[in-house]
DNA sequence: ATTTGCCAACCAGCGTTACC
DNA sequence: GGTAACGCTGGTTGGCAAAT
């Protein structure tokens, strides 16, 4: 049973007009290449920024990450010109019932940005696509969420170019899940399509999770929350940033070491390794009764990594060495151990999507 | 001569605070 | 509020050396 509401909502502009600047001069070989790339993003972007014209960096940066997140509870809550700024719910969404199918759907948008829509057929729909394409209609319609087409990587033996779609939330579909009080305490909600050249890596995480969740639940894990490397990032530049002021003559390698271990991360050849996700949950009775009698915290998680065929040799051995849970899909596996061919424990550990 | 593999450099996209 | 400057990881290229 669905309560139907005025439908005047309005519709976010698809497409935004492109600037004409004219080029200072003739780009070289690396410019040309940053510009087709740029160009890609901003063809498989509905909400794209204007065309490169200016040769200096900074000021480009600052004009195109306008709609970036402003702090880590509150991603993307700057002021974005793109879209209608509302500091609340609209009033033809307070209140708006939805099915336990939409909730679902809505929630699993909330805690990982961007999901492949077929992802969210065979976890919320037992894979019924046609369902999950009404509900999306629907969800379109009201202005809950977006979803959009992205181009994936090509493996370099295929021409032909695989596309999957993809969905998040807007702006008032967060602002729905919030008010509905379906979302657990301590799990950030994030919304809109940002990074579109890490989107298709991006969209895997929700595979990997899947995965991962039901093993943790399997073994009594309960109250899971997401983190995504933007909020675990964050926590940690702020911790790095903290030390360095405090005293600025500190060795950083000996902060990132302190900050690491705050975080519970591993720090490998020098670096802090920021898993993909982290999943928070809260253990089963044996384990949290065997962590209160070690004296440590209560409370579990497990870290997962998205690996592709563009991670080096190095960013390999680092992800091993980690601990994280490491997943690829088939596609990636090959490029994968062929890169790693040597050595069979860093293949075995890593994990199918 | 060509192919392959590795590394350094660069940029994108995210974060923070300081300063004007 | 906008800009600058700094940090991080991930993704991509060009250049070089080694292998074929």
């Amino acid at each position: 049973m669905r309560i139907e509401i005025p439908q005047d909502l309005p519709r976010r502009r698809e497409t935004s007009p492109q600037t004409s600047a004219p080029r200072p001069q003739e780009p070289n070989s690396v410019q040309r290449h940053l510009q087709s790339i740029k160009e890609r993003a901003d063809q498989s972007r509905t909400n794209h920024a204007p065309s490169r014209s200016a040769p200096s960096r900074r000021p480009e940066r600052q004009r195109e990450a306008a709609p970036r997140p402003r702090s880590v509870k509150d991603p993307r809550e700057s002021t974005d010109p793109r879209r209608p700024q509302r500091n609340k719910i609209p009033s033809q969404t307070i209140g708006m019932q939805l099915r336990p199918e939409e909730r679902k759907v809505m929630l699993e948008l909330g805690k990982f940005r961007v999901v492949r829509t077929r992802d969210l057929a065979d976890s919320v729909y037992d894979g019924k696509q046609r369902k999950l394409g009404e509900d999306l209609n629907y969800l379109r319609s009201k202005g809950l969420v977006e979803t959009r087409h992205i181009n994936l990587r090509r493996d370099g033996t295929r021409r032909q170019i695989d596309r999957a779609e993809v969905a998040t939330l807007t702006r008032d579909g967060r602002a729905w899940l919030r008010k509905s009080g379906e979302v657990p305490k301590d799990q950030t909600v994030y919304y809109g399509f940002v990074k579109p050249r890490e989107m298709e890596h991006d969209s895997l995480i929700y595979r990997a999770y899947r995965d991962a969740s039901q093993r943790i639940e399997r073994d009594g894990g309960s109250n899971l929350r997401v983190k995504l490397d933007f909020e675990i990032k964050a926590g940690v530049q702020k911790d790095i940033y903290r030390a360095r002021k405090a005293d600025p003559k500190r060795d950083m390698a000996d902060i990132k070491e302190e900050v690491a271990a705050k975080h519970s991360l591993p720090f490998v050849n020098g670096g802090i390794q920021i898993p993909d996700a982290r999943i928070e949950f809260d253990p089963n009775d044996d384990a949290r009764s065997q962590e209160a009698d070690q004296g440590s915290r209560t409370g579990g998680h497990e870290d997962i990594e998205v690996l592709t065929a563009a991670y080096r040799r190095g960013h390999l051995r680092a992800k091993a060495q980690a601990g994280f849970r490491n997943y690829a899909s088939s596609s990636d596996r090959a490029s994968i151990s062929a890169k790693i061919e040597d050595e069979h424990q860093m293949m075995r550990d890593i994990f199918d999507l």
